[in-house]
DNA sequence: ACTGAAACTACCCCGGG
DNA sequence: CCCGGGGTAGTTTCAGT
C-alpha cells in the first residue's frame, strides 16, 4: 500500500470502469503492472469490488430516514446485525455510542413504505424504542476519500 | 426502465466491470443492446457512474461518527451544503426533520482526527451546536437494492 | 459484422535480501 | 539464489460503430 496504489485506488473510485491502460498512464505504469495491483488490492482487502452508483429516487426509493435504535437489555452487535439483515429498507446499520445503540439508514419509495418499514424495525423483538429522523434532502453524498490524483 | 433495465443496474452494482457480454448472457440480450439500454440508464440519471468500493479501515479511516448540526436562524440547505463540501471528513450531510438541522456523516482516521473534523465543522459560522454520536461498529452497508437479478 | 482496443497470460529483466 | 515488482509480446475477448 504505497502512493502509487493510492492514486490508482483514487482513479478507481472515480470510474470504476477506467481501463487499467488508463490508469497505468495516469500513475506511470504499464496495464499489467495496474492489473497485479490492483489483484493485490482486492486479495488484501482494500478494495472490496466494484459497484454502480444508482440514483434512490429514479428507481422509486425517494424517502430516507436515520433511527435511533433503543434495545432492552444487553444485546450483541452480531445479534442485531442478523434481525436488521433481513430487512431490504436498511441500507446501512451501526453500533454507536451514547444514549442509543445502534443507527439504523433506512430507504423507502414513500412515507407510507417508510412507516411500514419502522413498524417491522420496531416489530424485532429486542428493540425497545426507535427515535426516527426522515431525510428532507440530500446534501452531499461522497465516496471515502483517500486521496485526490 | 423496464424489468430487464432493472436487471442490467442489479448486476452493475454486483460488479462494476461486469462486460456488456456477460451481462447480455444474464438477461438474454446482445452485448450492443445492453451498452444501448446502460448508456440511457447513464443519460436519465438511474446511473450516476461506477466506483470501487474501498475498504475505509485499510486506508487507514477507521473511526466515523453521525453528527446532528443544529444552525441558528433559517439556512437554506445549499448554504450549509457550500459549507460542509470543504470538509474531506464529510462521507456524507442530510437536512432533517426535527431538531436538528441537518446529520453530518464524517469519517476520520481516529479519535484525535475526528476531534479536529468536529472543531472544524463547530467553527463553520452558521453552526449554533452539535450532538455528535461515535459509530463503534457498522453492522451493515449495502446498495439500495433494486431487485435481485 | 467488422475494426480497434482492452484484458489476460506468459516470459524476461532488474534490484535487494 | 530467490523473491517482489515492472516491462514486453502474443492471444483472446470485448467495446464501439
Amino acid at each position: 500500500m504505497d502512493v502509487i496504489d493510492q492514486r490508482i485506488v483514487s482513479r478507481l473510485v472515480a470510474d470504476a470502469r477506467s481501463s487499467y491502460a488508463e490508469i497505468g498512464k495516469a500513475v506511470s505504469l504499464s496495464a499489467p503492472a495496474v492489473k497485479r495491483r490492483v489483484d493485490r488490492l482486492l486479495e488484501t482487502g482494500v478494495l472490496r469490488g466494484f459497484t454502480a452508483v444508482v440514483n434512490p429516487e429514479a428507481l422509486g426509493w425517494g424517502t430516507e430516514a436515520f433511527v435511533e435504535v433503543h434495545c432492552q437489555g444487553n444485546v450483541s452487535p452480531d445479534r442485531i446485525r442478523q434481525r436488521l439483515e433481513p430487512l431490504p429498507e436498511v441500507v446501512a446499520a451501526y453500533t454507536v455510542s451514547g444514549a442509543a445503540d445502534a443507527i439504523v439508514h433506512l430507504r423507502a419509495a414513500d412515507i407510507h413504505h417508510l412507516e411500514d418499514a419502522l413498524e417491522r424495525l420496531r416489530a424485532v423483538d429486542m428493540v425497545s424504542r426507535t427515535v426516527s429522523t426522515v431525510v428532507l434532502s440530500t446534501l452531499l453524498e461522497r465516496p471515502p476519500a483517500p486521496e485526490p490524483g
